[in-house]
DNA sequence: CCTGCATCTGACAACGTTGTCCAGGCTCTA
DNA sequence: TAGAGCCTGGACAACGTTGTCAGATGCAGG
């Protein structure tokens, strides 16, 4: 695992709740007072703690001028002649002068940030998302800090926390916990919050999500039209709530059929490669076995997609999510799309809305999923 | 487009150098003086600059006790009896208190957080990139601030300097551009910058980068050893390095194999799917077609193995990159790979080496690529 | 009871920026 | 030439936190 051993370790200590226990004396300094920063970089040249960055102060003073003027013409506010302009300009780039925004920030009150806390970036269901986050807020001028949960609801917590002692303006959040009162104190403050993808817990909040129950139900109703009645279903922990939701598409499909759901057809909460495939090859070993298999997410359904490769009869195949290339495959991947470009962008919108004050009561806003058929969904049951 | 009509945007005139012409007076306040600060969101309770929230000055007076046994408190510094501590504790959980880190950061002079730019998020190449900066940053108690370039080297610049005036304590930067003097002031100011998967320009400074080159040389001349010669080359712009770089690695094994490289095997600098689309087809049009193209990056790859899929002769194939699935196609795609999150590991390692002080001269650190055969590349040629 | 020492606490300045407000110089008019 | 009004520039406080330092308190020993 990753070592964080280094003398470079600025734990933020976000929850002053929790504090208590970590009253270690840790009084690293040597003493010393010669020389008063000693976690400062061996190579700077000794200065103000930011190396030693000019402030405005001193390009006011290496152009003969008030601070006040150099932070008009920093600002492009009016009432500075061309001269004087010049010469500030000049002081400027000598210096190699950049505004320092932590202080600007701590004057002005916003910090033009907004918070993006996800399951994981690495997933390729979050990437396209968190770009379309990264493109509203772009838009409206702000930075985007982000982090990944990994699905750990404490992490969650630690996470969205740290980002409110930055005082972000706003945070999306896609939550991994189901309990989010701990952002009540964060949200009558006047953080801009919105739940993206899963819906939060215990408060009241924006929300953007996927209807994951009638994506889900239009997914193995899909199957059940091609004759298919022993479906299968393997998906994540139904604790996440867009699984507990794509489990219920699949039980209310199921039974508008009027087809009885067996035990043996359900694998809930299995997650890791190895698990989802032993499921998967447990449900065709049936003496009854599974004639097709709705997956719960891209991860599950790329696992089932390798074990169907090598099993040796045909077996249906719908997933929730689309995956790439899932055209090229033969049989192509039938499955159940979301949008994540359009869950972040619309939750990032909602957002800036919040922001700019024309603030309505809180809202769920439900993207529409989109079956694309490409053959895996079409195979006729093979018993 | 996005449009960001709305009142808020803290466009954050990060270039000081550029602002001249800005010079507009916007004096969009009402005047009044009652209400000082009308960009204030609608449904906050009026009180400070962030919306009401409670400083430490406040916890102090609610606990009785003075500021700096509050901040003690906050920060688990020794020298507080259990029994005023207990009492700090109190009002702190009872106002909902939470440290304001941008004031923090501001007195100590690092953020513990640290910028990635980097060329797209959406691509799979960069999200294990990124989760693993994510991951080394999270060890050493920092936050991870990121955008995208969108492979424009202005946007590269607006949003590195823009981390810099947030004093980001380090930069983790996937270059777009190819001059990076703008950098000068920052790194002597002690930003602490590690570049990745392409070095940077004009400037000296620590990069991490996979071995295109040879990666290339490698996988092409894995085609010639399967008995292909007129061999097609579908990159990007040769202005981004790591292009540059196969390409080179193309040339060269082709020159070992004694192959003069015709001009119309190459297609250079296209990138969109349409364009590279046209350059295979034309490629395997020509009267004396290539039997192999080595496709210079995951998005080309995939694009060619569209075209591939569709023509009527077998045609090899290797590509830069790994890509999902890769495995499951038929045949399948034999790639040269690299470690995304190796290349993040690497860079952000070395970048908070460089923030504990014990700063080396720049380094060149090189990862090698892993051919992976899996059928594709493993063609004869058919003709 | 006083001194010495250790422990705990709080007043104060500083971080670098921006908002407020006033001073001084200018132009224009009477 | 004086007065009004405008334009430019700068002094100052404030944002919320932390480092410094000195004062207050408690206790042991003389």
């Amino acid at each position: 695992m990753l070592d964080a051993t280094s003398s470079y370790n600025l734990m933020t200590d976000t929850s002053p709740v929790d504090n208590r226990s970590r009253r270690t004396p840790v009084d690293d300094r040597t003493g010393h007072r010669i020389v008063p920063d000693t976690t400062r970089r061996a190579a700077r040249i000794p200065g103000n703690r930011y190396g030693n960055r000019p402030t405005m102060k001193d390009v006011a003073a290496r152009a003969g001028v008030g601070l006040k003027t150099v932070s008009r013409v920093v600002n492009g506010e009016p009432g500075v002649t061309p001269e004087t302009e010049h010469r500030v300009q000049e002081a400027i780039d000598a210096l190699g002068f950049r505004r320092n925004d932590s202080a600007r920030v701590l004057r002005k009150g916003r910090t033009a940030s907004i918070g993006l806390v996800l399951e994981d970036l690495a997933d390729p269901f979050y990437g396209p998302l968190s770009r379309a986050v990264e493109e509203v807020a772009r838009a409206h001028g702000a930075l985007l800090i982000n982090g990944s949960s990994a699905e750990d609801p404490e992490r969650e917590q630690e996470l969205v926390l740290a980002l409110c002692a930055r005082r972000v303006d706003g945070l999306v959040v896609i939550p991994a916990g189901d309990d989010h009162r701990y952002l009540e104190p964060e949200l009558k403050a006047g953080v801009a919050t919105v739940f993206v993808d899963r819906p939060a817990g215990q408060i009241d909040a924006d929300v953007v999500v996927s209807d994951n129950f009638g994506g889900a139900r239009d997914g193995v109703a899909h199957l059940i039209a091609h004759g298919h009645r022993r479906i299968g279903f393997i998906g994540d922990m139904p604790r996440i709530h867009t699984a507990a939701e794509r489990l219920r598409g699949y039980r209310a499909a199921m039974e508008d059929a009027g087809t009885a759901v067996q035990d043996s057809w359900m694998s809930l909460g299995v997650t890791d490669p190895e698990r989802v495939r032993q499921a998967a090859e447990k449900m065709l070993a049936d003496p009854q076995p599974v004639t097709a298999i709705f997956t719960g997410n891209n991860r599950v359904t790329v696992t089932v997609i390798r074990v169907l490769a090598e099993h040796p009869t045909d077996v249906a195949l719908v997933g929730f999510d689309d995956i790439e290339l899932a055209d090229l495959l033969r049989p192509g991947v039938t499955v159940v799309a979301q949008d994540a470009a359009a869950l972040g962008r619309t939750a990032a919108e909602r957002l800036f809305r919040q922001l700019d004050g024309t603030l309505l009561a809180p809202e769920r806003i439900e993207l529409p999923t989109r079956l694309v058929t490409r053959g895996s969904g079409e195979l006729p049951p093979a018993h």
